[in-house]
DNA sequence: ACCTGAACACCGTTCAAGT
DNA sequence: ACCTGAACACCGTTCAAGT
């Protein structure tokens, strides 16, 4: 047939990414299909070919978006009141993850779903992106590590909280590893946070 | 056709769950589909449904085994030396972790990767088989937590620590979340127990 | 009672053919 | 240049029919 011209190719990447977001967001990662995306937007699933080249450049869209969405909620206001003592700013931030998380339950679990064992290398502009989340993070933990020679530990301190709270969000997002009767993930994290913040002020001094 | 007899309904069951764990080591979860493993053994899909029912079963019965050997990595020995301090043990049996991840790469990713999303409920024998896992760690920290009063802390620390390391374990498989340059996994889990324990114990004191 | 073979309703992906 | 339609090589699952 012929070239349709009812959109231009950007109006069909958004289009797409609009519509595979909403797919997963109401039934979950698994129900993310090219043919279902095809006949939600009235195209051939050729043509999502012809604009992201495979079903992977589609699984990144929706999760670029997802992560600039998930930075955005971190970055929210209320983590960022004066004078708030370090370890508060911490559990702030990990209970507006947690929060994120389970708001966006479906998004944010396919930004580990997907290819979770795919040994394809993943583009360096989503590695980059990735990298991006730690920021906020980093910032809060400044204080604590200054000075350059401790710029590897601060990096690491950084890294190290984020997998814990991810660790325990997993846990309440998956129910897989159940949570332990009447523990919140959020108690949990608090729990982490002011001993891991102990130890790291037993160092200081 | 006709009942073959060529195995019991018992030998069956081994021949295919050993014959998905091969298929999974080799080339991963995704590769592990009803048609292959009938190809394998000799048998129609049709087989796999009369014994295990679904396609579920047999994930469930693979991911059994592969945290029986997980339980059974976790109490080798080496961490059981008399007279090792506790944070020395703590390193040991993370590190027993992180060994057994990484040597079973597809098995380990597999326990996770399953149905991560399912929102049907997991058999309660599985349940109580995942519940397992965490006995190795709650005796490690029974020192720390004597007395009944302090029965929901010690499960909190045991399951807040196996996430945290399970979270710096999940950066190095999934290559997802790309580690800092230089920084092992092993390093970071020493930097999360050190501290963590040291907040422990400033509690204690 | 057990197993097969064929069918059903799906997949991702490719590409010649049409406008 | 863009899009379709059909094809290829797969999926999980069911079940009548055979021995």
């Amino acid at each position: 047939m012929a070239r349709r011209s009812d959109h231009t190719r950007e109006e069909l990447e958004t289009l797409i990414t609009d519509t595979a977001e909403q797919i997963v967001s109401a039934e979950g990662f698994a129900a993310l299909t090219a043919r279902r995306i095809a006949k939600d937007i009235g195209y051939t699933p050729g043509t999502l070919y012809n604009i992201f080249g495979s079903m992977d450049g589609i699984y990144l869209a929706v999760n670029v978006r997802t992560m600039d969405k998930l930075l955005e909620a971190l970055a929210r206001p209320e983590s960022d009141a004066p004078n708030t003592p370090l370890e508060e700013r911490l559990r702030i931030m990990a209970g507006l993850y947690m929060d994120f998380a389970h708001e966006n339950k479906a998004l944010w679990l396919m930004l580990f779903e997907y290819a979770l064992t795919g040994e394809i290398d993943l583009p360096v502009w989503y590695q980059d992106k990735v990298q991006t989340l730690f920021a906020p993070l980093e910032d809060v933990l400044t204080p604590l590590f200054t000075g350059k020679e401790h710029s590897r530990e601060h990096k690491m301190a950084a890294r190290v909280l984020w997998s814990s709270v991810h660790g325990i969000c997993l846990m309440r997002e998956t129910g897989k590893i159940p949570l332990i009767s009447g523990e919140t993930p959020y108690a949990m994290s608090d729990y982490l946070i002011e001993n891991f913040i102990k130890g790291l002020h037993d160092r200081a001094s």
